[in-house]
RNA sequence: GCCACCCUAGCUCAGCUGGUAGAGCAACUGAUUCGUAAUCAGUAGGUCGUCGGUUCAAGUCCGAUGGGUGGCUCCA
């Protein structure tokens, strides 16, 4: 047998017999490692422990400390999970896929008689503990692809042979554990026995390979940890997220609400998540005006003819609202560019006034599928922070840099962090290749610009043109898109629009669409989530609220909020006669910024004694410093 | 839209295998005037999402429908 040379991680070499496993080489090392070994990466591939080695390279073995150690810790564990599926429900069920995903992983059955319910997770998490137990080694073989496939048929796996058959390799690798045999490229940890801590954490549809033509599988989600005490702080992490769920949070604010008899998906805003609102709209619009847009307002229905014009009609119809009044149909609008288009087209444009920027509050009304509305993060009705930058090629570039500036200046203040894409041409798309390689260029360069990293979605961008997209987090680190700028050749060639070149002859111009938060609804609720509710200073609906001790300080208690009421504090008095401890329980528990405190000592000095939601007690203050103190914070975004 | 689950007082939740509803907080009333996260006592509040069915009897079982939750598909 030919001697294969293995290096380690430390550089050291081992000379060894062609088909050593890495598990011999861990074994050599010490009794330690090869016992809490999961598999091992070779030349920049994982693969098991009990892998011959019949080639020289480089080995490293991966323990519970490697980065990669959870994720085939939950890979495998997704075959535990539907190994103890195939025992308990046999025949009933057949499996498909199961891989593992950020902070955990999933399995996807089908079943024609069984369906799964959360009763079943216990059932289920007893059988997969039982396996464990019995430390099963879980094992690799490879078979062709016909045997295979008459194996799986046989076991009337279906979903498995279509795999198998797509897959188009001409062989394929096989994990064994017990009596259960699943499709697999691997790694898998060697035994059953690793896996002890894992938990069944929701059931959901799922449609076979995400298309939604075909049957619905049922999906269990799960997680699994290293150990009992990290899939604990898991769950409590969980937990803590839910506590800042805006739904949860715009509630217990009392910022809005749904009603079912208004509508699904419509927000009822209530007068402290308006006041929230119209404190982000008012930042806007001196944004905007900042950076060179115009403000416009076009109007909320708009006839169906325009809408058949601009291919909205026919490529947006399921998702917009009409109406009909003296035999002509109107369409509300679900965007609002076709304004923005007619106010351009209200008069001859030069190539000197380009570009123009215009900018609109817009509310718009889409009707998205009943199953995708979430609080406020997926409703019908939302207003966007929309404008539609209408230029001349040569100017996309910087137009495009000027947009992502104000979306990082945006995110600074709001400290956000944030994921970027940039999607590409996709399949059917219209507009020529220069077109579409000058608009992507812009986008890319745009991108690399910005100095943070971003990640390309290759023939995702819109039919009619390329975009990058700007993402934030929930509280349960979901993604929701808010920022985009997306480049269109379609509208000004539908619309006609046009300007006067420096040759006199007229010319076709290019627009960008951009929102920067996006949907003013979406943004507030992912705000809501980002603070926890505990708004800065500058954005607090209400900022202070007086607090007087007793009656006895009430009349000076009602003039010290008069006066920052109308000096422009969002301020609120509280004179019930109620203990001090109670009044600040209440302003505490609705996340008050400042809790201005007035007991005779206060009424003497005429100040005011704020305390800070942290429940830091700052010195007390004269009502004038106070007003001074929150502009100040106020102009700082504080 | 699809799959599963949920829907009891304003909020959070109890209500066993069917025998026409209960708590805490909030609200209201009264007493208490008390300096940094809950003073005490009392009162009121629900045709158990809606419609239909089974049953002598349904919050509890069945069906439909509305809304919500977690996903899938789609998307700001």
């Amino acid at each position: 047998m030919a001697d294969v040379q293995i290096e380690l991680p430390d550089g050291s070499v081992k000379q060894v017999h062609s088909g050593t496993t890495p598990h011999d080489i861990a074994l050599s090392i010490s009794e330690g490692l090869a016992r809490q070994s999961l598999a091992a990466r070779f030349n920049d591939q994982l693969i098991d422990l009990t892998r011959p080695l019949d080639t020289s390279g480089k080995l490293a073995l991966i323990t519970p400390n490697s980065p990669e150690a959870l994720e085939i810790i939950r890979h495998s564990c997704a075959h535990l999970m539907a190994q103890a599926v195939k025992e308990l429900y046999g025949d009933e069920v057949q499996v498909t896929i199961g891989p593992a995903i950020k902070d955990g992983f999933y399995y996807d059955f089908y079943s024609e008689s069984k369906t799964f319910v959360p009763e079943d997770f216990p059932v289920i998490e007893a059988k997969m503990a039982e396996l464990a137990k019995q430390d099963q080694p879980v094992t690799r073989e490879v078979m062709t692809r016909h045997a295979a496939v008459d194996l799986f048929r046989e076991m009337g796996e279906t979903y498995k042979v279509e795999l198998i058959e797509d897959l188009g390799e001409e062989t394929v690798s096989l994990y064994r554990q017990g009596d259960f045999v699943d499709l697999c490229r691997g790694p898998h940890v060697p035994r059953t026995g690793v896996h002890k801590a894992f938990k069944l954490t929701s059931l959901a549809g799922a449609y076979w390979r995400g298309d939604e033509h075909n049957a619905m599988l049922q999906r269990i989600y799960a997680t699994a940890f290293l150990n009992k005490k990290d899939l604990k702080a898991h769950l409590e992490r969980l937990e803590e997220a839910r506590k800042r769920d805006h739904r949860k949070l715009g509630r217990e604010l009392d910022l809005f609400s749904f009603n079912e008899e208004a509508g699904g998906g419509l927000v009822l805003w209530h007068p402290k998540g308006a006041m929230l609102r119209t404190i982000i709209e008012d930042f806007e619009r001196k944004e905007h005006l900042k950076r060179g847009y115009d403000i416009v307002v076009g109007p909320q229905i708009l006839k169906t003819d325009l809408w058949k014009m601009s291919g909205h009609y026919e490529n947006y119809r399921e998702n917009m609202y009409f109406t009909e009044v003296d035999e002509q149909g109107y369409g509300i609008k679900p965007m609002n560019c076709l304004a923005h288009m007619l106010i351009y087209k209200s008069k001859p444009r030069s190539y000197r006034n380009l570009p123009v920027r215009y900018f609109e509050l817009g509310t718009v009304h889409r009707h998205e599928k009943s199953g995708v509305l979430h609080g406020l993060l997926r409703v019908r009705g939302f207003t966007q922070d929309d404008a539609h930058i209408i230029c001349r090629p040569d100017q996309i570039d910087a137009e495009v840099k000027g947009v992502m500036r104000f979306v990082q200046d945006v995110a600074g203040i709001f400290g956000f962090d944030y994921t970027m894409e940039l999607s590409t041409r996709p399949d059917k798309s219209i507009g020529s290749d220069a077109d579409w390689e000058q608009a992507t260029k812009a986008l890319r360069s745009a991108l690399e610009d910005s100095g943070q990293p971003f990640e390309i979605n290759e023939g995702d961008g819109a039919f009619y043109g390329p975009k990058i997209d700007v993402k934030l987090k929930d509280a349960l680190d979901r993604e929701w898109q808010c920022a985009t700028i997306q480049c269109d050749f379609t509208l000004p060639e539908r619309f006609d629009l046009t300007y006067v070149g420096a040759d006199g002859e007229k010319h076709r111009p290019v627009m960008l669409h951009r929102v920067i938060v996006g949907s003013i609804e979406r943004f507030i609720g992912v705000l809501i989530e980002h603070y926890a509710g505990s708004f800065p200073l500058w954005l607090s609906p209400v900022q202070a609220i007086v607090l007087n001790v007793t009656d006895n300080q009430a009349d000076y208690a009602q003039e010290v909020y008069e006066q920052l009421r109308s000096a422009g504090v969002r301020v609120e008095v509280d004179l019930r006669n109620e203990k001090l401890g109670f009044k600040i329980r209440e302003a505490q528990v609705a996340k008050i910024p400042y809790m201005l405190v007035i007991g005779d000592r206060e009424m003497e000095q005429r100040t005011v004694a704020p305390r800070f939601r942290d429940g830091k007690n700052l010195e007390p203050v004269s009502v004038d410093d106070f007003v001074a103190f929150v502009a100040a914070e106020t102009a700082a975004f504080k």
